[in-house]
DNA sequence: AAATCAACTGTAAGCGCTTACATTCTGCAA
DNA sequence: TTGCAGAATGTAAGCGCTTACAGTTGATTT
């Protein structure tokens, strides 16, 4: 009666395709056949087939189906955190892509650290993913050699760039953040300062510090590095970063400050309020990424808006049209759009 | 030459299991156990083997792996949004756990749709993860069937209950709600409305419109339908809520508006701030999640706090746990806590 | 010196599926 | 009636790993 010798205290076993193949009174390929290509199995069989995997409840068991197969009908994206709705969006766009062509996402969070990344990476290739999202264009070397030599299919999201021959579906930091400083510029701003996000490891951070740099130097000016705050992306860090630019005598106070991302923007404008710094008056603020709650503050912050949502369903494409053998162009460029709200204004003249 | 027949214009396999066996000169068991149970090998052994493994670069392979071992390594977690942060830091716990113990975490989002969310419990199930990590503990009937069929491992998160016969890791949507209103009742509060999430498939969302009828009932007062209003989580929704809430007559306005979460409630906060309406002095605003931003508004929103991180923590133990034999007690509650800040105060005496 | 044992290592049988190839069955033209 | 293409199905060989079981060692015990 006992069959299965490896059997726990666990009832009987889950069915498998041989279970259903017998219970049809079919071959275990008929069954595969009519599970996979439908169409190539007759209708009264193909109608058997199915009542039966109705009836037993079978379930396909995807390692058996990768391993036969050689492919798992899965991808793989890290994104940096969870924490920030900024990689939601975009995230969320890649999932329904995916799921429509019958595509699973495996999500994992590094913690913007790439060493973290890199055993996900790995992680990911033994659960043997179809391809691997990647957000920016820095990753660690052994990152790279790992996928190379396994043939893994990847491509970085969230930055473009010309320079590395790997794909990528972003936008250019560089120039956006570039335009932002150049807006400014126009109101008549000179005492520029930044708190951007930590450039070591974040290739998007330390792009956007250098369009603003590109922007000032292009007027002769330069961003002084005690005008350089560097903090984590997060509202408190914010808050002391503009206590420390503000807390200066009020010659030596910046003007502008350009936010690396909303969330620093965020911190900026709420300590502002909360030390009664007028803005735009005192001082102009912007931030990055365009968050929801970007345009519900009082004032409404000037920020760059980010495709993510397009930028997701682009990388999806990229993904499965790759793996369906589609060569196409590996690099897509997206505009990013530069908003404008009340946070920020004229340079005061009496500067 | 061309030993294998099937080899694309792909240059040569990825190295498997008998490839490091036969560069190492042992039998591809030992290698199995250099990799899985180093102990269990001979320290030369392990070190050709090890050295071999690194040379070829190999990787497992997770599919061949979990066919033949039976279990993936992998849990999977259906959120129902990444849009709000709120599910950031639990779901973050989560994955730092489970990684430590070498699982990985297959993450999906199910945007409050509960078919949607069947599908992709079917998939996971395909995928063959270990666990299922559920949000609340309304699903649809099917999807408990087919896990339940399936002996498949699962939990449901973020709300606890007595009354399910299913594991949960979570608290008290109920009570928490309810001892938001009766705080607000201390408070000399007698009007009240709710800007709720959508209860519909919702039990978290109704659960919290429940604790303030709770609360209401037990003071002789109850919620009347017109002053509650569904959104979904989203601050435009809870700005309109907030504009039709407050667009009557002066006596017929709420002291108190209940939000079911705080993106609801900054929305009811950041429409006072736009049309003048003085917070608390006009009303008081609650919400329910205490987001990161919530203390930083000006005022701060008083809110409950979710132990988010403790709950994910606790989550992936008890899959864990349970999936190495322990049987340990399948239900955890977990406090939350009010958290009183500027946004609430006395009702207003010439009311 | 024989017996015993622990510590390693090897052998080989699957795990549940896919798929190339072989076989059988149609219907229809010759 | 025969032949044959094309459609439908079956056969069986793996996919790359784990693991029960069976050796093989060398050291220790008697």
């Amino acid at each position: 009666m006992n069959k299965s010798k490896r059997s726990q205290n666990t009832a009987r076993k889950k069915p498998t395709l041989g279970d259903v193949a017998k219970a049809a009174g079919v071959s275990t390929a008929t069954v595969s056949r009519a599970l996979n290509t439908p169409e190539a199995v007759g209708d009264k069989v193909l109608a058997k087939v199915e009542q039966q995997i109705r009836l037993l409840g079978y379930v396909r068991d995807g390692a058996a189906r990768a391993l036969a197969s050689n492919h798992s009908r899965t991808i793989g994206a890290i994104i940096p955190t969870l924490e920030s709705a900024i990689f939601a969006s975009g995230i969320n766009a890649v999932e329904q892509r995916l799921d429509e062509a019958g595509y699973t996402l495996l999500l994992a969070v590094s913690n913007y650290d790439l060493e973290h990344e890199l055993r996900q990476i790995r992680e990911m290739m033994e659960q043997g993913v179809d391809g691997i999202l990647l957000v920016g264009n820095e990753h660690l070397p052994e990152a790279f050699d790992l996928m190379n030599q396994h043939q893994q299919l990847f491509a970085n999201i969230w930055a473009y760039s010309e320079d590395t021959s790997y794909s990528c579906i972003g936008f250019d930091n560089r120039s956006a953040s570039r335009q932002v400083a150049e807006y400014l510029l126009e109101l008549g701003h000179r005492r520029f300062s930044t708190i951007a996000g930590i450039t070591k490891n974040n290739d998007r951070a330390a792009l956007r510090v250098q369009g603003i740099k590109d922007a000032l130097q292009a007027q002769g000016l330069e961003l002084n590095d005690s005008y350089i705050v560097e903090k984590s992306y997060d509202i408190w860090e914010g808050r002391h970063a503009t206590r420390f630019l503000m807390d200066r005598p009020k010659d030596e106070r910046p003007t502008a400050i350009i936010c690396g991302n909303d969330v620093l923007a965020f911190g900026c404008l709420l300590e502002c309020q909360h030390s009664g710094i007028r803005v735009p008056e005192d001082v102009s603020i912007t931030g990055f990424d365009d968050l929801p709650l970007s345009e519900h503050l009082l004032p409404g912050l000037t920020t760059v808006h980010i495709p993510t949502e397009d930028m997701g369903r682009q990388a999806a494409e990229f993904m499965l049209d790759t793996l369906a053998g589609k060569t196409l162009k590996p690099k897509v460029k997206l505009p990013t759009q530069l908003v404008v709200r009340g946070s920020t204004g004229k340079a005061a003249v009496d500067q």
